[in-house]
DNA sequence: CTGAAAGCGCTTACAG
DNA sequence: CTGAAAGCGCTTACAG
């Protein structure tokens, strides 16, 4: 720009000037960093240093454009606030490590414009492979790259007719938690969460109402909260607190760990016993079910699992996107057992 | 492979596709997307329509290779699953909307070896800058790196003669912290937390050992901690409990959150009224201050802000490499009064 | 307003 | 074992 630019650009050195160093051709640079056992030792070692006392670092922009190839997989997530995603993202990542591939993030923050705008921005950037998991919304930009042909696998959502997905039964984790107030003697169960809209919720409230239809002379009654927050937690259990005691349910099953906090925080406030008055089930099985004053039994969702086996469907899709015949797979969650829901 | 390998490659269309199609040049395609105004309507119409019918995606590694630039920066986060770093991220991609450049998270999960990776990958996917909350370790690999001339910016830690950093003054967030039990009239302090090999955990003890030297009759007894997790609060909790009620402090400087969450649970469980007996100051104002039983007063940290204002930095370090001078910038945090230090 | 051509930094057959 | 050459998919002066 200016009449005495006298002030080099600073160059980051190329391959042609590592081969200009090192006294060989570009090829053999390359050799060296792709098939190394094809060059004799003293070319190698001649080359390394060059690399070396140059500071080379190869463009992988480059290397891919010529291969066609990435080694890098995109996950999109729908809101990194949740632990639960990031047990999910280390799964993920150490299933890529062992295949030599590498994983980055982008957070969607529950907004649909920026889900979309990362998996155009990984389609484009060639990553090898999506991993989404998604807001409850429609995913039409994600199916437009997958018929161009990117891997996508939902993580956390099903699959369809062209995709693969990784999913925990919900329904069952209902289930799980109902059945186990009904093993210790519980028979007047409530179910608490919401909103209802959101399907995940629904459908564990499905499973308890399963496992109480199982029992007879048990109930189940639904109390739909605005959200699964402990604030929400906390409304619940003045809720109930504001019942005669014999109005009020024995057994608790609570969508979140959250909400079962809250909720065991205010009831104690008010004199309710837990778990001898009300036995209490939360769900997600994180820091809010250890952390409360009363441990919390709760539904754990194997994430680090999930987030392996996602990789692993997606590497497969990946390798032969011929023959791959989509399917969706659905993880079992667990009970683990607390003092909120101990034998009265 | 096969023999009979009749499946056609599904070809993903490219420029060239499209300007065949379009019945123009690539020259023109590539202007289209670049410089429309140079195009006739009926032109751009024209190639606009092929683009959408043939589902092209425009290949960024070609792109860059050409333009030597990216719009994009990658942010190294030590640990995701603590939310000040989804708060910072949040900070740094609201900013780097605002100049259309796109952010790739990567996370290193307290891991050196990670990290260093994960810089590398960044700098051979040539993104136009990197941030970098790193763990508590050497920085060779980014220095390395920043000589090459990628621009990086460390967060949550400090710059040096070569590169900025925005950092949180840990030392007046102690200060703050232990001033605030003070002026509640608490005169026996306890700071607790741990291991002091962490810096930050080191300078918020210096700036409470300050506050606690300005009140005369004022004195601070340090706990060191093996972590400061809520089970580490525990056996904090557990420890000032077996004391003789004399022996105890009455107020108490929290390295963490979870660490005072974990305190006055177990101090609750041995009958020592909190903040009666012992007032207690947090740090982090996370959703533990907010969801213990006796919700804890905390010092937070303005992650958001942070986040925005080492993404304005590292766009600045990227414009002007030339005259540039690096620095440091030190945000101030804030304390947040809730039960857990009200006045006795 | 449009196109032919050069070139970004690599990898990969193919000769030698 | 090594190198010359073509080409990956784009962008950008430069002619016309």
């Amino acid at each position: 720009m200016s009449s005495v630019a006298t002030q080099p650009d600073r160059m980051r050195p190329v391959m042609a000037d590592v081969a200009q160093r090192a006294g060989v051709s570009v090829a053999t640079v390359s050799n060296v960093l792709n098939r190394p056992h094809l060059v004799a030792d003293l070319t190698r070692e001649r080359v390394l240093r060059a690399i070396e006392e140059l500071g080379f670092v190869r463009n992988r922009a480059a290397r891919s454009l010529v291969t066609g190839r990435a080694d890098t997989v995109g996950f999109v997530i729908v809101d990194l606030a949740n632990t639960f995603f990031v047990d999910l993202a280390r799964g993920v990542e150490e299933q890529l490590d062992q295949q030599g591939m590498r994983l980055l993030l982008a957070n969607s923050d529950v907004d649909l414009a920026k889900q979309n705008e990362y998996i155009e921005l990984f389609e484009e950037t060639k990553v090898s492979g999506v991993l989404l998991a998604p807001l409850d919304a429609p995913l039409d930009v994600a199916r437009a790259a997958r018929a161009r042909g990117l891997p996508i696998v939902h993580v956390n959502w099903p699959g369809d007719d062209e995709s693969c997905g990784v999913v925990v039964d919900e329904e069952l984790g209902g289930y799980l938690a109902a059945q186990h107030l009904l093993e210790r003697g519980r028979r007047r169960l409530a179910f608490a969460g919401g909103p209802f809209s959101l399907s995940a919720v629904a459908q564990r409230r499905t499973g308890a109402t399963r496992a109480v239809a199982e029992v007879p002379g048990a109930s189940l009654e639904t109390i739909e909260t605005r959200r699964i927050t402990t604030r929400g937690g906390r409304e619940l259990g003045d809720l109930l607190a504001a019942r005669a005691p014999s109005e009020r349910p024995d057994g608790l099953v609570s969508a979140s760990d959250a909400l079962a906090s809250g909720a065991i925080h205010a009831m104690l406030l008010a004199g309710i016993r837990v778990p001898e008055d009300i036995a209490v089930v939360g769900y997600d099985n994180n820091h809010y079910a250890h952390d409360s004053p009363v441990p919390i039994t709760s539904v754990a969702q194997p994430g680090h699992e999930m987030g392996m086996i996602a990789a692993s469907i997606l590497l497969e899709e990946m390798q032969d996107a011929g023959d791959h015949a989509h399917r969706t797979l659905t993880l079992r969650p667990t009970l683990h057992e607390r003092a909120s829901s101990a034998a009265g």
